[in-house]
RNA sequence: GGUGGGUUCGUAUAACGGCUAGUACUCAAGAUUUUCAUUCUUGCAAUAGGAGUUCGAUUCUCCUACCCACUACCA
């Protein structure tokens, strides 16, 4: 949800201003590829109605090949390897990074070592002069462990005590002392790979990225980013940030979570989604939700339009988005309104439409029955139901008899003077002219047509006794009333 | 621990420094209905705490508290 919503935003800035909207795979961890997942990301955004207007082609492929309409590919940072090691070689030269050649465990015994006195190891200025990189060693070990290694990386050198000033679309300017910054790794040769940090400067130039829009864990590096954009020279077209706050998880503090949706019952992925060790998440997709309303509930949380308006088809919230109107605290989700926003979506649709969403559920049953037959049913039900998948559960009488009775409802409507009458009313009239019999007769209106929903409907709540009898035929009415006492006695 | 960010009804949010702090969801009550649901009406419910600036602070400043993120050869 949380990416979902942060790609959002960006295609709905993206569009609003003119622009293009970039899908890039930021792949530079090996560790933690997961086969799918990237047709999963392409697939939800396809689900949402999010087009990107580069990177993906028509097929629904990651463009590797340069072309007119994707100039900037490849679009997969694992197939950009190439690229990045002479802009860090680069960064080398200028004295804005350097070798260092610390193991792993090296550096995890520096760590254990602060923490046992109650510190925190960092890499920065203060420790950089006594570790194994090319800031301490002769040049000549340099070379031949560079060389001779394949665990080295390149480190930035994070200057001491820069005011890093920076100016946030959301949260406005921000000040950070580069002093209690640490000398992050930009390029991995294990790998021959770049670290996020890298991989998204060097690609934000060379893909002429002008607005950065992305969830708030980020804003601890930006001072990171923005030096590098300096290291490199590029501070007149760095783009513009925002720092979008984060998805909560509905009860109780902390992010959103996986976990969350599988607890409280709600999905937490757009599509449903089954991970490499089988591990299934349900989605929003397969719970039944419209993309429109999933959609606009994603736009609502953290943004909006000033107005009160509520209700956005996509195209409209193109034109009513807008970065300062998107908060600045942390929102917590709330599936009740979630369903709410299903619901007047639900509504919206026409009874055509959904009838096309209903009949393949009805198939399933092993059912077929008349469109026709099932576009009344809809009309007749949308309102009491939230998705599609509903619309069974409030109607399933409509399409087969009643072969169970709720004992709670038998025990109080099912009396034989009460069904003698309620047997009695239909059979000497209609759906149209059933009320007025019961009325005239001077029988207890509610008692006789709870007995009667009872038999049609299997419960004493639910549709209209007059609505039911019109769709399944008086015929079929009195045959569930018989079945009724043949089946309980 | 350090750094950064944040804080308006339970939740999402509104309110150029200026009316009784508005709306939606949830919940409750009532009306409608042959029941249930719908619909309609009404109601419950908030500016974290403390200083300061000001004629006036939800809004600006500072302090405190609490929450969150980051603190990896992850993104």
């Amino acid at each position: 949800m949380g990416g979902v919503r942060t790609a959002l935003y960006n295609y709905l800035y993206a569009k609003q201003k003119g622009g293009d909207f970039i899908l890039r795979i930021e792949d530079t961890d090996s560790n933690r590829f997961v086969p799918g997942a990237e047709e999963y990301i392409i697939e939800s955004l396809r689900w949402c109605g999010i087009c990107p207007d580069e990177g993906v082609d028509e097929t629904g492929r990651v463009v590797d090949t340069p072309s007119e309409r994707h100039p900037h590919a490849p679009y997969r940072q694992s197939m950009r390897r190439g690229i990045y090691r002479s802009y860090a070689e680069q960064l080398v030269a200028s004295g804005n990074a350097y070798y260092a050649f610390d193991t792993p465990e090296a550096l995890d015994q520096e760590r254990a070592a602060a923490e046992a006195q109650g510190r925190t190891f960092i890499y920065n200025h203060l420790t950089r002069g006594r570790l194994r990189n090319s800031l301490t060693l002769p040049p000549e070990e340099v070379a031949r462990l560079l060389e001779e290694r394949s665990d080295w990386t390149i480190r930035f050198r994070m200057p001491e005590g820069r005011i890093v000033e920076m100016d946030d679309l959301i949260r406005g300017h921000i000040e950070v002392d580069s002093s209690t910054l640490d000398d992050k790794v930009l390029w991995k040769r294990a790998d021959e790979l770049p670290t996020y940090h890298l991989a998204n400067i060097v690609d934000d130039h060379l893909m002429e990225i002008t607005e950065v829009i992305r969830g708030e864990e980020w804003l601890p590096s930006l001072p990171l980013h923005y030096l590098l954009y300096e290291a490199f020279g590029w501070e007149e077209s760095r783009p513009r940030f925002a720092h979008l706050p984060l998805l909560l998880k509905p009860v109780g503090n902390g992010k959103l979570s996986k976990r969350d949706g599988d607890k409280l019952g709600f999905p937490v992925f757009p599509l449903r989604w089954t991970s490499p060790t089988g591990e299934v998440s349900r989605g929003y997709r397969e719970d039944g939700y419209f993309p429109e309303a999933f959609v606009n509930l994603l736009a609502m949380l953290g943004w909006n339009p000033g107005t009160e308006q509520e209700l956005f088809s996509l195209k409209e919230l193109v034109e009513a988005f807008s970065l300062d109107k998107v908060g600045k605290s942390g929102s917590k989700f709330n599936p009740d309104k979630a369903k709410w926003f299903n619901r007047e979506y639900l509504r919206m649709k026409s009874d055509t439409e959904l009838t096309t969403l209903f009949l393949p559920i009805l198939k399933e049953k092993g059912l077929e029955p008349a469109p026709s037959y099932v576009e009344g049913v809809v009309g007749l039900i949308k309102e009491r139901a939230t998705f599609v998948q509903d619309f069974w559960t409030i109607a399933s009488y409509l399409f087969v008899a009643p072969t169970e009775f709720v004992p709670k409802d038998v025990d109080k409507f099912y009396k034989p003077d009460i069904y003698a009458m309620a047997l009695e009313a239909l059979e000497a009239s209609d759906a149209d002219t059933l009320e007025a019999y019961v009325r005239d007769h001077g029988m207890p209106m509610g008692k006789v047509m709870n007995c009667l929903r009872l038999a049609l409907s299997g419960a004493a709540s639910g549709l209209g006794i007059s609505d039911i009898l019109h769709f399944i035929g008086k015929a079929e009415g009195l045959r569930r009333l018989r079945y009724l006492k043949e089946k309980l006695g």
